[in-house]
Order: C-alpha cells, then structure tokens, then sequence
DNA sequence: CAGTTGTTAGTTATCAGACAACACGCTAAT
DNA sequence: ATTAGCGTGTTGTCTGATAACTAACAACTG
C-alpha cells in the first residue's frame, strides 16, 4: 500500500469542493454588488452561462434560482434575467455576542435607562389622561405581581413602554420595545441567585420609584 | 379569437401561476417555521418530495436551493437535507416610509435629540483626553466648512458621533450612527430651499452651541 | 480478536436532451 | 393601417442516466 490507489488524476481537485453551483453564484453577484451588472439590467442567458462556465444547465438554473432567494436578481419567464436594485436596509441591532459579559449587560440598559429617561421627560409633557390609565395599570399589575410572588418583569416592562408610548412619538415605543425583548431573557437568568427577601425589597423599591415617577407625568412636572 | 386556445384544463391553476417551485418552497418553509420539522431534522429525500408534490426532480432540487439560500435548510452530499436552528435576529429599524412626513422626520429627530442629549451627560462624566481631541478637531472641521461654503454635515454629524463615542458605551454610538445615517441623507434634501444668509446665521449659532456643549464636557459640568 | 479493507445501498451532484410555456417582433392578409 | 398569425429566443419543467459521496456491514489479514 505504498500508494493509495489513484487519487490526484483531475487537474485541480481542490481542497474545498464547494460546488459548481456555489462558484457561479459567487461569480454572478459579484458581479452585480461590484456595479459591472447593473440593478435593471438583463443577466446573460441560461445558454450563455452555461458555456461560460462550461457546465450543464442544472447547475446554473440553481444558481440563479439561489440568486432570487438572495433577491439580487428576478427571473421573467421567456424574457430573461435582471440584476435588483440593491437596498441594504440598515439596522440597529444588538447581538447575542453583545452579551457575553457583565459589562456588555450594563451598557445595553445603561442605553435603556437613557432612553427611559428622556422618555419620562416627553411624557410629562404630552401625556393624555389614556395614557395615565394605562400606566396605572401597569403599575397596579406590577405590584400584583410581587404580592403573589409571580414574574414581575413583564409588568415592569409594560410599565416603561407605556411612558415610551406616552410620548406621542413612535419610535420611542419601538426602541423600548426591542431593548426590552433582548435584554429581559437574559437578565432574569441572574435573578433566581437572588436571595428571596432581597428580592422583595428590592421589588417593592423599585415600585415606589415607579410610583413617584408616574405622579411626576401626572403632574407634568418633569 | 373566443377563447385563447387551452387555458383552464388544469385541476386548480390559480389566478397566480407562481411557478411549482413556489409553492414547494413555501409548503416547506411552513413546515419548518411550525416546527413540524425541528432544527437538525432531516428532510424527506429528494425522491419523497418529488413523489409527495408529484413534480420532477429539477423542480425539488430548485426549491431545495432555495431553502438553502434562505438559511433555512442545509444540504450535505451523500446524507441528505437537515433543518436549521431559526434564529431570527431581531432588529430595530425605521424604513423610507417613516419619512413620509415631515413629523415623521420631526419624531426620528426627536428621538435622535434625546440620544445626544444623554450622550454629552454621559460624555462629560468619563471623556478622555483623546476624546476631547477628536471632539475638537471635528469642530474645527465644521467651522471650516461654514468658511468655505461646503457641506456642514458631515462634520457636525462627526462631532455628536465622537460625544457618543466618548460615552464609553459602544451602543450609544452605534445607534447614532444608524440614526445619522438614515436621516441626512433626507434633510439635505431640503436644506438648498433655505436662504443663504439665514444658513450662515443657523450654522453659525450651531457652531456656538457646539462650543458651549464641549466645553461643559470638558469641565465635565453635565 | 482487532484493525483494515472491500462491498453495497441510499443519497445528493451533475449532466444531456427534449418539449412546453411565454414574450416579442416581423410579416402578410384583410 | 390594423391585426392575426408565425418564427425565434428565452425560461419552465420533465425524463433518464451517470458520478460522487456517506454510512453501515461483510470479508480479509495479522
């Protein structure tokens, strides 16, 4: 067994056989990211392709038909091909690896806290007396929970995303709304370590702040 | 011309004819989304597909590819097709048609001015010397651009972002950055309305606000 | 017995050729 | 001049076959 049978006959094996199909995707958007095929304009046909990259039709029908998945291009049928006008909706978004550590913790509600506030400030202002009651009960919701010793965050959330509402502008609601979604399953991980009367006074201050904060909206006094 | 020859033969053709493929693709997505399929399942065979749909080969392969395209399934050569983990990465985001308005652009702006206003608080308790650096050079910048009559927001842009960086807080400029992004390029739209002599003057008090706000930073007097 | 080497069956990857469906422009008949 | 029809080019789908890959088991060797 000095030689393992044949082996290297083909003349490029590769070490990664990452298919036909993927090198011609790669090659076509490149192609179009890079502008050389532009948004409207037709792609070579079917045909042409498959010469190009001397393969069957098969694989450049997945190929393109992997391109419409990635919306870069739209087929139409006895017509042809065409390369999408390219929109990269922008994000805000905060990741899972954002939360490695503590501190990652720390700054995602040091935003939320920031945020909370300048939405508290709003409020005061602009609150209608809706919104006080819905306020109320979150609040009154809240202190339920720490009564029958229930889940108090979702409450407490309800709570602070009826200020953002308050303020009348609607992107405040949304940011509030996706800080709370990725922020609240994870910091309850930490909570159950908590000590059970810790817990409870812990709670029940966070409550009053609540409730002094609500009386300040009331009063719109800021 | 009565009838465009043969039509209306087929059993169900749909005032949508979206192609075979399609419809694969969306009767397994479904199934996948529902959980009928879990994460790390492995898919019917491409044969089973083709006998359940009653459609040839090419049409399940495409759909297949396009499952794959859309992260919702992976193919391994020789073993079969698996369902992947869904995870759906939550993003906040305010599309073009949040700016249908001009209290559309009023309530991003709004939500931009609470940011900064956060921001400098923040800044002025844990700036650094290097901050205050580029804090100053961007202001330069800016006063150059009032000068010589180019484009002012790039460079006041640059200095709220370097207040955010100087937060320390990592998402504090990110989502200036986002907001940034979104809303200049539409702002400018307006701004070869404005009158030149009344843009000089508005710069100009910007300008001046902007050296007071640094300078409290600087004092780091919130 | 242990380890290696065929062997086989099941599956995906690619190929080749064909026909159907559709869109468009040209032409010829009205 | 208008339009019905035809021809060409293109994509959609089907069929059948071959290659390549993987896993599991059988067979062989020391």
């Amino acid at each position: 067994m000095f030689i393992n049978t044949v082996a290297e006959n083909a003349p490029a094996p590769m070490r990664r056989p990452r298919g036909l199909v993927t090198e011609i995707v790669e090659s076509l958007a490149a192609s179009i990211r890079a502008g050389d095929i532009k948004p409207g304009e037709k792609l070579p046909t079917e045909a042409a392709i498959m010469s190009r990259f001397d393969v069957s039709r098969t694989v450049v029908r997945e190929a393109l038909s992997k391109l419409q998945a990635s919306n870069l291009v739209a087929t139409r049928h006895g017509i042809g091909t065409f390369a999408l006008e390219q929109i990269d909706p922008k994000t805000f978004q905060i990741s899972a690896a954002d939360f490695a550590t503590v501190n990652d913790v720390i700054s995602v509600l040091e935003l939320r806290i920031s945020l909370e506030t300048e939405s508290a400030g709003l409020a005061a202002q602009r609150r209608t007396e809706a919104d006080l009651l819905a306020m109320q009960q979150a609040l009154d919701a809240f202190e339920d929970s720490i009564k029958h010793d229930s889940d108090a965050a979702p409450s407490d959330f309800q709570f602070h995303l009826e200020i953002a509402k308050a303020t009348g502008n609607r992107h405040f609601a949304e940011l509030m709304t996706y800080l709370g979604e990725n922020i609240i399953p994870r910091t309850r991980v930490n909570t159950p370590a908590r000590a059970r009367e810790d817990r409870d006074t812990y709670l029940k201050r966070v409550h009053t702040e609540h409730q002094t904060i609500l009386a300040a909206i009331r009063t719109q006094k800021p």
